[in-house]
DNA sequence: CAAATAGTGTCTCTTAGACAGTATTTG
DNA sequence: CAAATACTGTCTAAGAGACACTATTTG
């Protein structure tokens, strides 16, 4: 009997499945910023997270790396090492006016240099600055469709922990040799201002080895090089 | 065209979507412990946690309660005031045999009280305690199946943050008046023996506020009652 | 009284936080 | 040289961790 095992499923509903991926990076000015892609459709100028829906059996990482190559234009080779990370489950039956669709919202971080070019080259791309944990849309325009606000919340929270204590843990410097200054622009552009610099090197510089490179930009005097120690 | 708005979803795949819920509570011992059920069906005696199919447009919490209710007898009101918070989806499609089916899992802690008369009654339930962060099983049987022992993993990563550094914040004690050793008890449950039991006092007792009252059980100096300030 | 539980005093060591100082470059 | 950036020294206050001590009950 071929059906067996399947028909015992068949009795339930079934949701439609999306994913959302809220994707952090910074800004050309430093600031923290999210990748949006303008949506096409009902409201023109509209933008949003990137999401797409779950194909058949598809893994849910597969499924973020394939939402950004398909919307933002983004090679896979472009996560490298990178695993997004679940955020939440959004499960308001009425969120989605086309029917009942679960989204699973995701967060990942990627350097800035992987996505500049990608954003200057499609006009239906955009990355969001933001301020105090709210992004700027860059359409007069006040919020995020389906419940996307939350996700962001939900996203900012994370980033927030996640590099309160630690150096870059997600890797949005892109690179694993830096400068302690440049870690801390990462770092204040993230979390905000929440120690003196002083303070700041030390507690970083605890938890990474010195590489016994200096390097020199600009006036002022060089800095040291620092790697993850490992 | 009242079809119109569903259609557009329809060309999507949509899989089976279950919950799965991690019930943590205190043994009898006063051990860290979750609430198993014993699974019907292809293999007998085999243990799992309590999951359930999602139902047509529900929310994921009232299935998470509906669960409990059906497969462990657990009245809905004792959930009050609490909320079972996610975990994390299960993605891998050769999870369940059955099929592709997601698995979306949660957590909720519930006072012993709660539980225990109702684990009594019923002999497809059992509380099974943990050692060092694994379930130890009512049956002679080594794994949880569906990789729920992953599920396991992170509801106790979770619990252990909660617990860290506040006074029993999932309720697992089920009363906000209560005494430093009976916190301490059950912080201990939970994250293991991480500090002195004087560190413990003087940490957690700056986050409480005494009420005034002291209560005596067994010999010894009687101890003074805490709440939560506010 | 001894045993048991609850709670405090105090010392040492580490670290956050603040601030002033030194070090090394560019132009 | 001044300006800019990268660090370091040092003081203070707070808290973790350890240990001994005091306090209040039962039997």
């Amino acid at each position: 009997m071929g059906l067996t095992p399947r028909s015992d499923l068949d009795q339930y509903p079934r949701p439609s499945v999306a994913v959302d991926v809220v994707v952090a990076t910074l800004t050309a000015r430093g600031q923290l910023g999210l990748l949006l892609h303008r949506r096409i459709g009902d409201r023109a100028g509209e933008w949003a997270l990137p999401g797409r829906m779950l194909r058949e059996r598809e893994r849910l990482a597969d499924a973020v790396a394939r939402t950004l190559a398909d919307k933002c234009h983004l090679p896979t080779r472009a996560l490298r090492g990178r695993t997004p990370r679940q955020l939440l489950v959004m499960d308001d039956p009425d969120r989605d006016d086309r029917g009942w669709v679960l989204s699973i919202a995701h967060w990942i971080a990627l350097p800035r240099e992987d996505l500049a070019p990608i954003v200057e080259a499609h006009d239906d791309l955009n990355i969001a600055p933001t301020r105090q944990g709210r992004v700027i849309l860059p359409a007069r325009q006040s919020r995020l469709p389906y419940g996307q606000g939350e996700i962001v919340r939900r996203a900012y929270e994370e980033l927030r922990r996640a590099y309160a204590d630690e150096p870059d843990p997600a890797g949005l410097l892109g690179r694993d040799e830096f400068t302690l200054s440049e870690l801390a622009d990462v770092h204040f552009a993230v979390v905000g201002d929440d120690w003196p610099i002083d303070t700041f090197r030390r507690k970083m510089s605890r938890q990474l080895s010195e590489t016994g490179e200096v390097v020199q930009k600009g006036p002022g005097r060089p800095a040291a090089m620092y790697r993850r120690p490992g």
